[in-house]
DNA sequence: AACAAGACCTGCATGC
DNA sequence: TGCATGCAGGTCTTGT
């Protein structure tokens, strides 16, 4: 599920619920997920009160009231959903959290990709997880120079660059292709060659691709995206991606014939985009 | 260091 | 109907 808009948008979503509640019980319902919950994960959950709910990455994070965070990853599959109808766990629902409010979210991953884990608020710049990330792509420090700068020499194509989380945070594989289509560059280009006047025009385009999709509670794939269990509607303003051999609606009567979405694999990912209006 | 390829895991759509 | 194949929002590790 998750790029930046969607894990903006789960965050969102959990603040009415979760902030400045306390967890009153945690139940996990097995010992891993892509790696092991930590030891005594619930325990260390139990009792303590969420201060502050906020996106990192691509991560969920919970700060709590002895300080440390707790630090949700949703993989490619998983879900945040606040429960109303007290239905009975399904296979996937890997994680429950009840508040003292009795609200109850379930954490579901089918795939289980996701992660769940807990660190020390002032240690999180240092952790393995966040590290070696670049700038966030919504943040005011992603900019032209910068990402000019991370893409100098680079012989890799521009699309699988900017799915590369060291060279810039957030972008995933729907966004990628939708900011190169706004931008008007090939995701076959060299990333090399985007750095200077390419990235002038690649970084307003992200930042509006992004910005857009949040105020549009995230793009819904297979299933809904925010808590409540409300969808987000950006995929109905996906001009390439999922859309081979429609056209991308960029045309002029003048334009050619090759003007259908393609749909080409790089770095082992579906790319979706317009050789016309692309170069 | 940079890059490509494979691994992790389940579910769903498609085609035979 | 059953079965095989390919595909899916993301990292992370391994090997060249």
């Amino acid at each position: 599920m998750p790029e930046l808009p969607e894990v903006e948008t789960v965050c969102r979503g959990l603040i009415g619920v979760l902030k400045g509640r306390r967890f009153a019980k945690v139940e996990l319902r097995r010992k891993d997920l892509r790696i092991p919950f930590p030891k005594g994960l619930a325990a260390a959950l139990t009792g303590r009160r969420v201060e502050r709910i906020y996106r990192r990455a691509k991560y969920i994070m919970m700060a709590l009231d002895d300080g440390q965070v707790l630090i949700i990853h949703l993989g490619m599959s998983g879900r945040m959903v606040i429960v109303k109808d007290a239905s009975s766990p399904g296979a996937h629902d890997h994680v429950i959290f009840t508040t003292d409010k009795g609200t109850e979210i379930r954490f579901n991953d089918p795939r289980r990709f996701g992660l769940m884990t807990l660190a020390a608020a002032a240690e999180l710049d240092q952790h393995k997880l966040f590290r070696h990330l670049g700038a966030d792509a919504v943040g005011d420090v992603f900019s032209p120079a910068m990402l000019s700068a991370a893409l100098k020499g680079r012989k890799t194509s521009i699309k699988v660059a900017l799915l590369d989380q060291r060279i810039v945070v957030g972008v995933g594989n729907i966004y990628a292709c939708e900011s190169l289509f706004r931008a008007g560059i090939s995701p076959k280009r060299k990333a090399g060659s985007v750095a200077g006047p390419r990235a002038e025009a690649l970084v307003p385009a992200i930042k509006q691709v992004l910005a857009e999709a949040i105020a549009a509670g995230g793009s819904s794939l297979r299933d809904h995206v925010q808590p409540s269990g409300e969808l987000g509607y950006f995929q109905n303003a996906w001009k390439v991606y999922g859309r081979e051999g429609e056209s991308c609606g960029c045309g002029s009567n003048k334009a050619p014939v090759d003007h259908k979405v393609k749909r080409i694999v790089q770095g082992g990912r579906s790319t979706f985009f317009c050789p016309y209006r692309q170069t």
